[in-house]
DNA sequence: TATCTGACGATAG
DNA sequence: CCTATCGCCAGAT
């Protein structure tokens, strides 16, 4: 483990059930803005051991290729999904 | 060291 | 709303 993926990794498991966070948020919180992608590689590697579903992109989509899963994860925790869209807390 | 790749992001059309 | 581009980061070759 990167002290990168280490930090993505703690970032997520401080994520409470019904939150909700993008892979930019989850990237600058892990110390290193920008590199929401990375974040997104390394959670397609590792989603067996941290809380993915909770991790949408910056428009609320769920993550391309795993919008049923993803959506029906999200619904279990209270979250509402709208035609592939994550609608976070007050929207 | 150079290139390629991907569960991204913002902008333009 | 969708595709095309460009910029970005970390990892794999």
């Amino acid at each position: 483990m990167t002290a990168f993926e280490d930090a993505v990794a703690a970032v997520l498991l401080t994520l409470r059930p019904g939150d909700v966070m993008t892979y930019g948020e989850v990237a600058a919180e892990a110390g290193r803005p920008g590199a929401a992608r990375a974040v997104g590689s390394f959670l397609a590697h590792n989603g067996g051991d941290v809380p993915w579903w909770r991790v949408v992109t910056s428009t609320g989509r769920l993550v391309p290729g795993h919008e049923t899963e993803h959506a029906r994860r999200l619904r279990a925790e209270g979250i509402t999904v709208r035609r592939g869209y994550a609608v976070r807390a007050g929207r």
